[in-house]
DNA sequence: CTGAAAGCGCTTACAG
DNA sequence: CTGAAAGCGCTTACAG
């Protein structure tokens, strides 16, 4: 900026004035200093300004991986608010490493991000505390914070997976398995309980011996499913916990006739005829965006809880009664 | 960092030894300046910090989409080198629109980002020819730059294409169909011209009334299906330009039993058995960020291509000969 | 309509 | 081992 402003024979103010298109700006001027622009290929230090200003017009997204599809969506949603609010998106992926996801958040917040969009992985986000007293806007989605009263958008996790255990229920199956993420995994834990809930209300036992937490490889599902096959009263059906445990299920199916309904919709699920509790992944971005960016408008109000619901999508693998 | 050198007794220039851990303090002033840090819950402000340094140890991607499974697997590599360079990534969507590409990779400009990966969706780049000469680093991905030398890491989509239509011919298919996007996409573009390789190669003719461009869609490839199968010589075999033509292809067939192969791996593939040319996104996102890294690291040399090759993966659904 | 001075939060280069 | 001064590239607040 100083150089244009040696080109243009005009002080650094003068300079400043154009480049913000402030008014009050000699026309003839504006064009000497638009030239010596152009020339010098001049860019302003956004840094720079935001070092004033304060707000850097920037928000940091952390998802448990930038490359899955629920999360990346999440991001597209994410990325959409901020782009209406004029703001760039940091995003990173913490691999469900507690210390990662507080490394990525501290240098998020070092960058002076106006505002964090945080999956959590660790389950203490107390050194969040000094940033949120400093004004910055922090939003949990997916899953619930450690220990930090801040703005929250979750999944109806319970309600979805009892609905669509009861759904195959429905059906017949008294013998229904469950496989999914480890249950130390809030989303798990809740859809675990949903399943439990549903057999409850059933009048169904529950018998730790149909659940398969940590079964989201094939491998694992597949292990898990001989071992179940085995048993004296063997499943008819299986209820999956989120969408990787679907599809490492299916694949472990193998010539195995069981019904399946699963939590999570994924592309072509109506392609394999899966029948799936869908969440939108979509809508819990924009949900949590658009708090964060009420937020940093000057919302003060107390923190916040959103649920949003799922959807059951009957799609023909959980519509049939016990083999 | 005023605060922090006030609450502790020092001067300025001592806070900042202790923060970065610069030898050559008294280690009971040092712990002094801690306890304020602690006390103030200070962060320092890598903005300003970067200032002067000149580094923003950040660098920017524009991809098509960041929630395309391609895109957000590409994102990831991406993300993974980045972070063993100690640096965060800012990400945005161009949704395939030159003007949005521009502001994104402007907008990232003026936030003095180290380094670029650019999935292009314009065709003009000359614009990025300042900040080249200021030694920002500048990579294009899957898609060459329009009038700038730079870096740049494609696929070899002519022969993911040729191989993949030369696979359908060995099985006696004479009569292909082509769906893909406009070829107004690069991408796009090369693996028509593959596939239009493979037929000549095999001395089959090309006939424009088997080519549909732009059928990425279930609407638009059923039309298109309708319509080729009406003709007096109807396909028996479809090759599909990219993975959203291959599952609205997948959808559109119906009870129609042509053979497919398209270009792009998708995670259920294997579970639909759809024969794929794959290409791999994540080494894709390596490499680019490697040739990055290492131009920001001070290689000189001139601009390079590279490009990756694909990969044939046989699933059943192309090897059959006409019904 | 234009500009000189001070300052954002930090580091660099130098002095003690 | 410690600090006062200048400056990174910009804006704010004020004066002319």
């Amino acid at each position: 900026m100083k150089d244009v402003a040696l080109l243009a024979g005009v002080a650094l103010k003068t300079v400043s004035r154009v480049v913000n298109e402030e008014p009050g700006v000699n026309p003839a001027t504006a064009v000497r200093v638009r030239e010596a622009i152009e020339r010098l290929g001049y860019r302003r230090n956004e840094g720079a300004r935001l070092l004033r200003s304060g707000r850097t017009a920037s928000i940091g997204l952390v998802i448990e991986d930038v490359g899955d599809p629920f999360y990346s969506g999440l991001f597209r949603a994410v990325e959409d608010v901020a782009r209406r609010h004029g703001s760039l998106v940091f995003a990173g992926s913490s691999g469900e490493d507690p210390v990662r996801e507080r490394e990525l958040v501290l240098a998020f917040c070092a960058r002076r991000v106006d505002g964090l969009v945080v999956v959590p992985a660790g389950e203490d986000h107390a050194y969040l505390g000094p940033e949120l007293a400093a004004g910055m806007g922090v939003v949990f989605a997916d899953r619930p914070a450690g220990n930090l009263a801040a703005d929250t958008v979750l999944v109806d996790n319970r309600g979805g997976a009892r609905a669509g255990t009861a759904h195959l229920i429905s059906y017949g199956h008294r013998r229904i398995a469950w496989l999914g993420d480890s249950p130390a995994i809030f989303t798990a834990a809740e859809r675990l309980r949903g399943y439990r809930t549903a057999l409850a209300e059933a009048g169904l036992p529950y018998d730790p011996c149909l659940v398969a937490s940590g079964a989201t490889t094939t491998e694992a599902a597949r292990a898990a499913l001989d071992r179940m096959s085995a048993l004296a009263d063997p499943p008819t059906a299986i209820f999956t916990g989120n969408g990787r445990a679907t599809i490492a299920a299916l694949r472990a199916l193998g010539p195995r006739r069981y019904a399946l309904a699963g939590f999570d919709d994924f592309e072509p699920a109506d392609l394999l005829g899966v029948t799936v509790v869908a969440q939108d992944p979509v809508r819990l971005g924009h949900t949590a965006a658009g708090l964060l960016f009420a937020r940093l408008a000057g919302d003060r109000d107390a923190p916040r809880e959103i649920v949003l619901p799922t959807r059951l999508i009957p799609r023909g693998s959980a519509e049939r009664p016990p083999a």
